[in-house]
DNA sequence: CTTGATATGGCAGCCTTGTTGACTTTCCAA
DNA sequence: TTGGAAAGTCAACAAGGCTGCCATATCAAG
């Protein structure tokens, strides 16, 4: 039924939301709720020396103390170089702890120090600040649908990753 | 409600979607779904000398033929000169159109060629498709709740842009 | 102990896409 | 008619993606 996604068939179900017209607006509401959801962060990032790759490695580094390199390589999406540049930053001001592994001495455990996990802490609290307003303004039924559609967009990889971070430990 | 991050206040309803833990949830999967949503046409626009920006640009010339160039740079939210380097190439490779403006010769009207339209249709269809299917797994009731809380999340004037472009008039 | 694989780090250099600031052309109103 | 403002163009710079190549340290297997 993809060719004709937005004929009338209209078997049993309302298909309507599946029409191009429909996608488009879906697609534009990405872009812009997306700026939005940037825009914050950013700015106070901006004050510093520190960019958008910055906030992402402090956040899953506050998430998951601890986390090797690779796997942040992995959760991020990106190149070694990239995350080794932003990283190197980190730990030179101060930010970020570089630990020798426990178990792989060849692996590296990433920890936030104190000053990191204070400047993570103002940078998700503002983000999350505009994202409770939005969750308040469009309720909880509106909210799951939110993550529901979200989730169904990832790849399947992606996902798994995502789920499983679920329920993470904050200790660990 | 670990933290008792936000006022336990609950009111009547339920406010647990409103704990510090929901939001981050939200804001993970605002980010890997960010990048799954841009990620098909990316492929695309690699094998040319393209980047994501062209492909914005050409979602919005084919949305509003003959809009201007100030506009585009209200919708997209960037600078001109970024829009300007993305314009230039996209008219030297003859996908845009660059009319000198009916009513005022400063401005200048923008409009695809059928190359920029057949570009654009393979390159939306691509995304389109993420999403058409994204949709048909979450279902017309998670959707209207996506839609609600991205919309919630832009910033007001955005969010006056991207309603204003609701029912557009495909010609004007 | 040697050898191959793995984890990380570093350098060079490329590209896209964001920025600011200066400049031209055009329009409009005093 | 002239001066300011608006639209667009261009130059130069920065962030942060990318690839490729190489060095080092460590581990695990033989």
């Amino acid at each position: 039924m993809q060719k004709k996604a937005r004929s009338p068939q209209m078997v049993g179900e309302d298909l309507l939301f599946l029409t191009d017209d429909q996608l488009r607006r879906g697609i534009e509401a990405m872009f812009f709720a997306y700026r939005a959801f940037t825009a914050d962060p950013d700015l106070i990032l901006a004050d510093m020396d520190y960019g958008r790759a910055h906030h992402r490695a402090l956040h899953f580094i506050n998430r998951d103390p601890g986390l090797t390199v690779t796997s942040l390589l992995a959760v991020l999406g990106v190149t070694k170089q990239s995350l080794n540049r932003v990283l190197r930053t980190l730990i030179e001001d101060d930010l970020v702890e570089s630990r020798v592994g426990r178990r792989d001495r060849r692996e590296r455990q990433l920890y936030l120090t104190d000053k990191g996990a204070a400047l993570e802490r103002r940078l998700s609290e503002a983000q999350r600040s505009r994202m409770r307003t939005a969750y308040r303004n469009a309720g909880p039924q509106a909210v799951a649908g939110f993550r529901q559609v979200l989730e169904a967009m990832m790849d399947p990889e992606t996902r798994a990753q995502y789920q499983a971070l679920k329920d993470w430990p904050k200790d660990r």
